[in-house]
DNA sequence: CTGAAAGCGCTTACAG
DNA sequence: CTGAAAGCGCTTACAG
């Protein structure tokens, strides 16, 4: 090993001599299965304990012909502007994402893609993709390697092991209702520009709100990427838009350029912000949101792929993740808590 | 397989033969080892692609003796507060972790822990574990999994493979420097209620500092798993500090509290963050800050930490990066751009 | 290049 | 429980 010319590391042979059993018996203490007594197996644990004995998981892996790992790919790490502007989105998955799958006592390998050696090398009983584009490559690169897949929202598909579905689409058509009600004409949509599951619903959603009211869409796209957030804004500001669902990271920057340019947040402009609950200060802000609990959302999802894994359940379950909406001040007419407090 | 009852995997002697290769041409073929025509090469790279050939990561692991994986243990995963509120620093590190390490051939592998199933079954050649605190429950178990381990400012201890230290404490002297400088004669320093290597070299490099230039030290500690964030911000407004270094991600938060109260921040009261480089609305806001590059940290550190596990350096590897300091409006007396901002 | 073999460190089934 | 063996799917070294 890389510490230098230590002694060998300690195999189960040498444990089970320790120990003074047969090598059987020793895997068998270790691992808790067959019928091993007590006493036996507490000797093992101790002769292992005494000679700093890790178990080899590769072997353990080959042998026992499973692999307990999940690797999630997020091929937004080798898009930085993207990352960076998603990711408290991103923490909330990985952090949920990781607890799921060791509390089931599976590994969580993050990765930035499957090409090359990576497609090769990482040991995975299941890869996640999520946010997938039309014909995703991360996606088919994920079927290529042979193991179930979970993803969200590519129904179609039948190589997909678990759908996760978050409904963005209802999602959209409950805020554009919201808006109509509070009086607004002009109701607009400002989205990445990104081409994902959630960007193709919302755009859907959105379209088909507007035929139905007979609304002319105004759309506006932020290019993550080119820095283009200060251009949406602008160009939502100069527009005859008077309700805006912001999806798309930039919401406080989207609040603070309206309200210099005197606009009545909440009134002039109403504001509902969509995917954006892992972000506390919207709440303060008295931003109406439209969320859903990342960590609910990963959880179960990750749980059904880890059936679907062990051959518990059956490939190709779907789950429907609605969103929840809150109104509070910025598409209310109210006036914001936040200047409230400024003046108080 | 969770797929039902296909055909079963293709092998790589299942490559060989559709190749017309012996096996272990065929294994040099696919790993690029020893000198096999181009065009035999080629000849088996189209047969595994036909036949959907992936090699199985375990065994390669086995028979060559070294696997290719990064194990991350985040701690604060198990403590829901600390994690959310520096989850943008954490999406950061393992965005950059991930990146280094798979750049290099390696796999990323997030854990929330060491215990138990996860200690053994998770196929990892090198410990990454930050913050710790004394006598770390992490850092022991990594240790005691008997691969090389990286951390953060633990110089003491020579099982550590590489230390990639960040200088908190010359940083947190350049910011009392500052603030004296600047006229303060009240400094003050706020912090999270944790126990690691960053939070003890603040309050080692503060209190040095308190003690050097006949100050009293006033000191504001952030339960995160208690949401003590209020508290400890009227602690701060409540006292007689005119300036504050802020160790901890609260200072949105704390600045609309100072304003609320009619303080004029970066002059009533002078602020610096540090530690949240990773929120851009910083800048916007005008605030002062102690940053560095994470992106740059984290690769130099997964370089080096590599090189160790392949033996190309020996270890004890230590580096020490520095954070640079940037003068803003909030600790410059200077009105705040934001709030300028407000009125034109 | 071939071909046959050993070996990585486990798990697993089996006769006793 | 023991003991000896087979096997997981590769890599590696070796004689030809």
């Amino acid at each position: 090993m890389a510490r230098g010319e230590g002694p060998a590391k300690p195999r189960l042979r040498d444990v089970a001599r320790e120990a003074g059993v047969s090598l059987g018996a020793a895997s068998d203490s270790l691992s808790g299965k067959n019928q091993i007594s007590e006493e036996t197996r507490q000797r093992v644990r101790d002769a292992a304990k005494r000679l700093g004995y890790v178990p080899d998981p590769s072997a353990r892996a080959l042998s026992s012909g499973k692999v307990r790992a999940i690797g999630f790919v997020i091929g937004a790490l080798q898009r930085p502007g993207e990352f960076a502007a998603y990711r408290t989105h991103w923490a909330d998955i990985i952090g949920a994402g990781t607890l799921a799958a060791t509390e089931r006592g599976y590994a969580f390998t993050v990765l930035p893609g499957l090409e090359g050696e990576l497609m090769v090398n990482v040991p995975v009983s299941g890869l996640m993709v999520l946010d997938t584009g039309p014909q995703d490559p991360y996606l088919e690169a994920a079927f290529g390697r042979g193991v179930p897949v979970l993803t969200d929202g590519v129904s179609e598909d039948d190589r997909v092991a678990v759908d996760a579905h978050l409904d963005f689409r209802s999602a959209v058509a409950e805020a554009m209702d919201h808006f109509a009600e509070q009086g607004a004409t002009r109701p607009s949509l400002m989205w990445p520009k990104l081409q994902t599951v959630s960007t193709r619903e919302l755009e859907r959603g959105y379209l088909e709100w507007c035929e139905q009211h007979g609304v002319q869409p105004l759309l506006f796209i932020v290019d993550l990427e080119a820095g283009g957030t200060h251009e949406a804004i602008e160009a939502l500001l100069r527009s005859p838009a008077d309700a805006v669902l912001v999806a798309v990271p930039v919401t406080a920057a989207l609040i603070e350029a309206a309200e210099k340019r005197g606009l009545n947040v909440g009134k002039d402009l109403r504001v509902i912000t969509l995917d954006e609950n892992s972000d506390r200060r919207l709440e303060q802000l008295d931003i109406s949101t439209l969320a859903y609990s990342i960590a609910e959302y990963v959880d179960g999802a990750v749980a059904r792929f880890i059936d679907v894994i062990e051959g518990k359940r059956p490939p190709g379950q779907r789950s429907n993740v609605a969103l929840s909406f809150t109104a509070r001040g910025s598409s209310l007419g109210t006036r914001l808590r936040r200047r409230a407090g400024d003046q108080g």
